[in-house]
DNA sequence: CGGGACGTTGACCTGGATCAAAAATTGTGG
DNA sequence: CCACAATTTTTGATCCAGGTCAACGTCCCG
């Protein structure tokens, strides 16, 4: 529960003159979302594949994911969506998602229809703005998944994960190195690994001291070791925040 | 040369009702560019990685890639550019970029001041929407790259790779399936193999009929047969899209 | 025609996959 | 509170796709 650093709740810190703009989009597209306020189950879609869909959402509480099913069962999570994110903003340029978002816990969220999205950004730079930052951060995050999947090995990925989680969580002011609750099969899913495989390396990190496994609860226990593993994945942004374990 | 389909320039197919938008904003991007063209050479730096960048270009002519260099020599290539693309459009969000931005080949671009970005996006919501939908369709082209990485082998990859960047140029009008140029090393760093790996594979290619391959240069002969490679790791639009191989 | 960049191939190794099964945990109804 | 079923985690044995190491070919280009 610290108070917001001096960026405000933006990560990574964006352009000057763009703060007061992002801030003030945001509560224009918090006060459009006041009205509906959903609940998931565990498991289930708030987006379904292929379907049309007219709805983006603010996850309010809970995590998420954007899952692309392949047909021949293999399964890939794209993205993990903590509270605050925007989800599906794409919906508002096309009619159809590629992915399913399937909730990874129970998630809260409030959505707004797209035609208003539209007319808002369109009457309301800021708000574009606001879009534009959501799209620009779920790119910085997948370009640094493009590289740890093409480039990491399985300590190094599963490594990257819990920084980045839990990096993202204490920003979020949830308590820092709080347990982090996923199943690994999810994990597995992740990072492009099997279930087996994530296991055997969460035994290894375990016996080495830097983490703590219960079922579906890992708990980091050495954040340095953790961030040196990890470090050859993380961006300029990520290396250089506390939050993420960086050294200054 | 086919003529342009309905949708336009746009792939995938934007919602109805942004279509003129996403044309009229281009087009005054387009006004907005046309001060400065600048040539780079093969293996040139667009952007640097980590260093204040002020610029957002548009490709005009060549390829080029987001390039993240790890420190300790591994190296992924993040997206491909090709003519049309906008290219550092997160400049404008930001004042560091995480990655460089290095030509694959010979490339022109016109460039734009990224203050200037900011105030036409702020002044002409259009210019704001087309922002919105580069970064959109870079992210939906980092979705099927994370499934890629993550799920496939070898042979999908690389068939992946061809069907992709084939089906792009096409899109174009540059001749379809005239022969893509690439280094084998820029195939191996964007698909996360060897380049040994990616030679094998080529070879095992090539062997089937599939493909040609010369000196930094490959062809493909039998678009079906790498279409059907590629199938698992397309998202809905590109399985669709003639362009792509796409059985209708 | 010599040197540098790129492509090709062989021999061998290993990180992670696969297959199979047992243990632990969680949930459920009685 | 317990018995049972479903889900998830854990472990062992074995395999293989792709990596590593090392050398050789080939294509420019000056």
């Amino acid at each position: 529960m610290t108070n917001p650093p001096t960026t405000g709740d933006y990560f990574p810190p964006p352009r000057r003159e763009l703060l007061k703009r992002l801030e003030a989009g945001n509560a224009a597209l918090q006060a459009a979302m006041q009205h509906d306020i959903r609940r998931f189950a565990t498991g289930a879609s708030i987006v379904k594949a292929a379907e049309d869909h007219k709805t983006i959402y603010r996850l309010v509480s809970g995590a998420a994911a954007r899952v692309r099913n392949l047909e021949d069962g293999r399964r890939q999570i794209v993205l993990i969506f903590l509270p605050g994110d925007l989800i599906a903003v794409k919906a508002m340029l096309l009619d159809r998602q590629p992915d399913s978002i399937e909730c990874l816990s129970q998630c809260t969220v409030r959505s707004l229809a797209c035609t208003e999205a539209i007319a808002l950004s369109a009457a309301n730079p800021d708000v574009a703005f606001r879009f534009m930052w959501q799209l620009a951060e779920d790119e910085r995050r997948l370009h640094n998944q493009v590289a740890m999947l093409g480039r990491g090995n399985a300590v190094e990925r599963i490594s990257t994960m819990l920084v980045d989680i839990n990096g993202r969580l204490a920003k979020l002011g949830l308590a820092d190195s709080m347990p982090i609750s996923i199943r690994q099969q999810d994990i597995a899913d992740y990072l492009g690994l099997t279930i087996v495989h994530v296991n055997r390396t969460l035994r290894t990190l375990r016996e080495q001291g830097v983490i703590a496994v219960q079922t579906g609860r890992i708990a980091i226990t050495d954040l340095e070791a953790v961030g040196r593993y990890a470090a050859p994945m993380l961006d300029v942004f990520e290396r250089e925040a506390p939050e993420f374990g960086g050294r200054v």
